[in-house]
DNA sequence: TGGGAAATGATGGGGGTCAATGGGATTTGA
DNA sequence: TCAAATCCCATTGACCCCCATCATTTCCCA
């Protein structure tokens, strides 16, 4: 369950958009055949994630005061804001109007790995950005502290399975 | 078992509104078919639930001191108020007069999924609200703790179903 | 190793289905 | 007996299923 990677795709004139190939296999298991998408805070880019994924935001929200402001607040903003958009049969998802408004899409969506989650962009604003975050990390000389293999889940190392093998 | 999104539904004049089909899907294996609304107790807005989540709020106020006026707050606004609505044939509820003047509600009432819970608004009044709660996410630079996935009820992940037991 | 064939993923579009809505008819209960 | 709630059916428009085509990549074999 990992997404890596930028893939751009049309979106066509009845505001579909399929989701990559790649994106859908690390999304096999879920219960949920679909993807979730929420606006971001800081970009002009649509959150990407898992069906599991929001049941663990619920669930860490859950165990925050139930009547506490920020819980409020998290909820109203990624709860409340979520749009649930299953697949049509050749894993397409429609782009509600919103979010395209939102995130400045035109024609082309770009699909972009983060890893347990992803980001939608229009390709044109998104790639400018790229490259100034890739010149920054260089510069900044960034390091990333790597877990240790044994604490990672069970399922992600090589040599162990989660349920049955993911060759 | 979770509400997400933002659905926007008519109120008509025999005072139904249809329940979002996602939501009555969530809702899916409860005992009880429809819901239950009453008054937040810090917004302008209804809260809404399952059944077996009443259960769990009832249960929450076994554990107060019985005869706390913390306690005695809380029965009285949460229990005391609650409307226990069964949808119609076609998955509408009746919207008692009551509640929609507390929420002051016109013609269109937002269904609003917070994960085990969802909120109905006046949606002319939740827009500037949820507004609000984005700019002062992104302020606090509001990150949420995320439960570890093991953590998560059974069904919740990838590869697992609350049916069996899945080592 | 190159080229062609087959498989697979991406895209376009038509039409059927179902959720949301409106309103009449019948039942229930005060 | 009247009002309110429930049942029932009609309408409509968005969404989903299906299929057809196109573009790539992969595979196979000469």
């Amino acid at each position: 369950m990992l997404f890596t990677g930028t893939h751009i795709h049309k979106l066509d004139r009845k505001g579909r958009v399929s989701v990559p190939k790649r994106f859908r296999a690390a999304l096999d298991n879920e219960e949920f055949a679909g993807i979730y998408l929420y606006q971001s805070h800081k970009e002009s880019a649509l959150e990407g994630c898992s069906h599991s994924h929001m049941e663990r935001i619920a669930a860490s929200l859950d165990e925050l005061d139930m009547f506490s402001d920020e819980a409020d607040d998290l909820a109203d903003t990624i709860l409340g804001s979520s749009h649930m958009l299953p697949y049509d049969g050749e894993g397409r998802i429609i782009l509600p109007a919103e979010l395209i408004e939102f995130a400045r899409i035109e024609d082309q969506v770009a699909f972009v790995g983060r890893g347990r989650t992803f980001r939608l962009w229009n390709p044109d604003i998104f790639k400018p950005l790229q490259e100034a975050s890739r010149t920054r990390t260089l510069n900044r000389g960034a390091t990333l502290k790597l877990k240790p293999m044994a604490e990672l889940p069970k399922g992600a190392r090589p040599g162990t399975s989660d349920e049955e093998d993911a060759s």
